[in-house]
DNA sequence: CTAATGCTTCCAGTAACTGGAAGGTCAAGG
DNA sequence: CCTTGACCTTCCAGTTACTGGAAGCATTAG
């Protein structure tokens, strides 16, 4: 299939598979006469594989790492286990710093009157040392 | 004073304090004999509001506007309002979905044995479509 | 006097794409 | 047969907010 029906299925844009396509990523396993990437349902399910893994948050690097274990059966689980768990800590401290971060703001947009008089509590705060 | 005083009680980087004075976000006043970038209070003050206003996690752009706002205290604090407000909404829209992304990663950790055989759900559900 | 910092500018690179230009290919319609 | 439009290709450049490094001048401690 072509890239676009590719990418459609995969649900990512053309480019990005593209790019994929580019730092060896998801190879297509083939070009066609006219040198179009020609994806088979093996290489989409390698895009789909992909694509989920960056909606849990992986970056590529990780997203190789996955992949190799994925197309290797034969490796421990405890790899892949050790890979998520060490990505759930960093969820896990993004969120932590995040609801922290929501929470001073919205303090601070509560207090802030949002009328017309010039002191306003959100500059004061965020001038305070 | 000198950047890396001026980086120090900022609480940021010697390289992003001349970053932002590249980019016109925080210029020192004035620049010594021997060309160094020479920092006063106003502009120390200047920089740590720009670093809590980051830590907050507003952009570079919003800084910008946030610093006018600062600079011109007779403006509304409505408009701070307005921009705080905003972002507040976009980081309650991340905090959903990264709990949600942390919620699944989690049942997958939890799910997957980790031990030596070659089957693992979190492979199986990162395949699935 | 020299060695060690500290400062300067500029160039390049990061992550993961995204946009756009210039041009080849293919199927349908007139 | 020709044209139009929708594909596809490569390559170059830009995005965010820095960060690293090289080459070279300034200042300070011993």
């Amino acid at each position: 299939m072509q890239i676009s029906e590719a990418a459609r299925r995969a649900g990512l844009p053309v480019k990005t598979v593209r790019y994929y396509a580019d730092i060896g990523l998801v190879r297509p396993p083939a070009r066609t006469d006219s040198n179009y990437r020609d994806y088979d349902s093996a290489a989409l399910a390698k895009l789909v594989f992909v694509r989920r893994a960056r909606d849990f948050g992986f970056s590529i690097p990780e997203c190789r790492e996955l992949l190799a274990l994925y197309e290797d059966r034969d490796r421990s689980s405890a790899d892949v286990r050790a890979l998520a768990a060490a990505h759930l800590t960093e969820i896990e401290e993004k969120q932590r710093q995040l609801a922290a971060l929501r929470d001073e703001l919205a303090h601070l947009v509560n207090a802030c009157q949002g009328n017309d008089r010039p002191d306003c509590p959100i500059l004061d705060r965020l001038e305070a040392e």
